[in-house]
Formats: structure tokens, sequence, C-alpha cells
DNA sequence: TAGTCATTGTATCAATTAGTTACAATACAA
DNA sequence: TTGTATTGTAACTAATTGATACAATGACTA
């Protein structure tokens, strides 16, 4: 299946696309004690965005977040949960919408499918930003991850949906495990203590979190790490789960 | 404004409605240690459904569900909250609608704007149903509680829908403070504790129920009940809070 | 090669929270 | 007046969390 739709024409093509419907992703980004959030840089703009799109007339709201992710960012097989919908009259507006498509180098009739209004459904990914390189469509000069301390504007409501978006996965983040996909194979107890003071947005008791992680009984205990960094060396763990 | 729509004529006038989207409400009736779900029953049919309905062009998805849930039940000023949105394409089925609308006396067409797929944004409530009396509205032949143990098979997936909201509702009961608008002005402390309970589904101990709850410091505590029931008279409360 | 020192694993203690049981006070029923 | 079920609260225990301490480690340096 093509990753990009094929033409301009696309938007009058015989795809029926649910109308009134949208969809938006908020990608989360974690590294190296760094949480990021994936956006798309609409082309000759100075516009960013979170990657959206539209829904297909045969498909479910979640299989429709899938590809949908897949067309605008390249990423695949993304676990995408749903966290809001949001549904403002007026959360979009006709003028930035001209300016999108227009860098695109299309023009809007008045009556453009784009031009309705749209209820947007927010879903929300973390994954290893390492280990995904995402490429922009053909919408899109870039997609790039960006600090969450430093996002630029966002088009339209996008930096609401982004701040519901962090407040979910910070509130879920237990019950999520995360971690799972985010970490190597075999990591050190520091290691999984960066993600989620990351995710946190803030610094945990060692001790205790070290306490808490083995008290789960999620983590079987691997031997020595060799590779010297300085001082001690740490066990290796790694995800044990039932 | 009318409380329901003018005509039959009312799916082909010129009050415009978002294509495609619809609100579903699961509304929560609490008293006496029951615990209910609202339910519409169609006219001339044996469809039972959640009260729903769709968004005008110009209002707010919040807006549309207050009004909505006004119209079909005749529930003013109830206070919704969001919970997930249903977009499985194949959620609804013709049949059904025709079976619907029959009941009313009107023949879908199959252009029908109803006949579209359509994404439902769910929202609920909890209420005390003993101050809330429903009416239902001209499509429906009883508006009425149903005890949560014997909920009857819902047209649609509104049965998981409901699921969801309870599911929902249970999870969020500490945050959301239940009994602020459920109990009477005064009540005692075994009221309290059977509201939660009640929406729990679980026995809680009652020593620790009030401990808990008077270390929250929420409750300003009265003077003596007098009027008697068996035993010693339990102290009143009501809310306190800041 | 011995000493330094930051990091790691774990123990300890205090503070808080939760679960269990007990009991005195109450107020109606008989 | 006595019996009894309910209420408010205390007492005790167990479990959880927060804070601090310390010995073990192992690369580094001097």
């Amino acid at each position: 299946m093509n990753r990009t739709h094929d033409s301009k024409g696309y938007w009058d093509s015989n795809i029926k696309l649910l109308p009134g419907i949208s969809i938006d992703c908020a990608i989360f980004g974690f590294n190296d004690s760094q949480l990021k959030i994936l956006l798309l840089k609409y082309k000759n703009t100075d516009c960013f965005a979170l990657p959206g799109g539209f829904i297909n007339e045969d498909e479910n709201l979640g299989e429709a977040a899938e590809r949908i992710l897949t067309e605008r960012t390249g990423l695949k097989n993304i676990y995408l949960e749903q966290f809001y919908a949001f549904g403002d009259k007026d959360r979009r507006n006709d003028a930035t919408h001209h300016k999108l498509m227009a860098g695109n180098g299309i023009e809007l009739k008045p009556d453009h499918y784009l031009l309705n209004r749209f209820v947007s459904i927010g879903y929300y990914a973390l994954i290893d930003f390492s280990k995904a390189t995402p490429t922009p469509d053909q919408y899109a000069d870039s997609c790039e991850w960006y600090d969450l301390h430093s996002v630029p504007a966002l088009i339209f409501d996008h930096n609401e949906i982004l701040q519901k978006a962090l407040y979910t996965l910070r509130h879920s983040i237990d019950e999520k495990l995360a971690g799972l996909n985010l970490l190597p194979e075999k990591f050190t107890m520091n290691e999984f203590q960066n993600l989620y003071e990351t995710i946190l947005g803030e610094k945990l008791a060692r001790s205790n979190f070290q306490r808490k992680m083995l008290s789960l009984n999620i983590l079987k205990r691997l031997d020595k790490k060799i590779t010297g960094g300085a001082h001690k060396a740490p066990y290796l763990y790694s995800f044990d789960i039932k």
C-alpha cells in the first residue's frame, strides 16, 4: 500500500473519507533521559502540527489511527491508545488550512472537505525515539522530535491536545508498564529509573524506586555488567512478565 | 427552545447536524443503595438504548451532550463527563434503524442521514434518581431507570458503551467526589458509605471508611440526629469544601 | 599497587496509611 | 429497667512509603 497519497487529486478522488472526523496522534519519544514529541512541519510554512489525518469508510477508528501514523510519519506497529475527543466548534480555522495547503501548491476551494468542522479523536503512544526514524509525508518538509520543554506553537488546538495527552501518559505510567519497549533488552535499574523520572518530570528517591520495582516481580536479575563505566558495576535486569 | 423536534420533517429540515458523529449518554442514578442506568425504549419496539443524539453545527461537543440529554430525557443541568469515542465501522446496523423509526411511523429512505456510519462520543453522569424524573421524547414511549444488575439487551454497541462508562465511573469515584449532589444536604456516615459501596459494587469496612473520610477534611459534623430509627442516633454531616 | 571515590545494593528506622478487632456510648424495643 | 443493634472511636497490627546510612564494588590516580 502507498505510504502517501498518489497525487494532489487525492482530496477529490473516490477514496471515501468519513466527514467531520479526524485523528491526531501525540507520539512521545523517550531516550537517554529525554522526553520528546513528534511534530510535522508543513511544507513552506512555519506551521507545526501533531501528525493527524482522516478515517476511511471501511476502517475502524483504531485502525485508522495506525494507518494515519504510518502514512504521515513512516512509523509502523506503534501501539496507540485513545485518550480524548476534541470538539469545540471553533477549534480550527480556514486561514490556517489555506496556508498549510498553499505551501504544498494546493488551492482550497471554499467548499473543500478540509474546511468543514472536524471533531478530532486523540491517540497517544510512547516509543524509543532512537529506534524510530520518522520521515515526513508529501505535505510536510520535516517530521522530527522536539523536546517537550521547547515545543513551538502548534496549529489549531494541538498544544491543548498535547497537554491532555501528556497528562494522560503521566497518570497511566504504572498500569501501562512504561519501559517494555523503551529500554534495551538488558538494562540497569538506573536506566529504568531515568525512564520514570523523565516521563513524570520529577526526581524519585533511588532507594525506594529500587525496592518498589523489585517488589513487583516483573524484573529478572541477570549477571553483573562487565563493561565498565566508572565506579561499581550495576546488575542488569530484563523484564520477566507472566 | 423546543424540547423535542417540531415534526417528523426534522431530519430533512434546515437545522444542520454534523455528519457521522453522535453522542451517547450513560446516566447513572443512585438512591437508597441502588445504582441504576437511564434507558429509553423506542416507541412500538422492544429496543432499549442509551439516550443519544446528534450535534448541531454551531455548538461545542459538550454543549451538544447537555442539549441532547435534555431533549431526550427532560433532565436539565446535569454535569456530564466525556469518557470514550466508539468508532468501529460496523457498530450500528440499518435494520435496527428501520425498526426504530418504523415504530415512530417514519420510513427511512436508503440515503437517510441516520443510515450513515457514525462515531459516537460517550458521556456519563451520576445523579440522584429520586430527584430527577425523566420523561421520554417523541421517539420513545418510556425513559426509565433500570437496575444495573438487570440491564436488557441494548441496541448497537450500547451495552459495551455502558460497561466502559461504569468502569470509568468506578475508577474516578474518589477524584470526582461522588456524593456532592447525590446525598441530601445533611447525611449520616452510613448513607455516605452506602453510596460508595453501591457505586463500587463491594462492601467496605465501616471503621476504615469513617476514618478515611474524616481525614479528608471535606465533612462538617452537625448535631445529633434526633429522629429515631432504631438504636444509637448517628451524627449528621454536610460537605464542607473550600 | 594501594588508596580514592562515586555509584550501587541493601539495610534500617521513622512516618504514613490501611486492615482488624474491640469497646464504650447510645437510644429504641420490650 | 434491661436487652440489643448501631455508632463513634480507640487500639493494635500489618503494609507501604520516605529518608538516611553504610558496606561493597571497581575504575581511576598517584
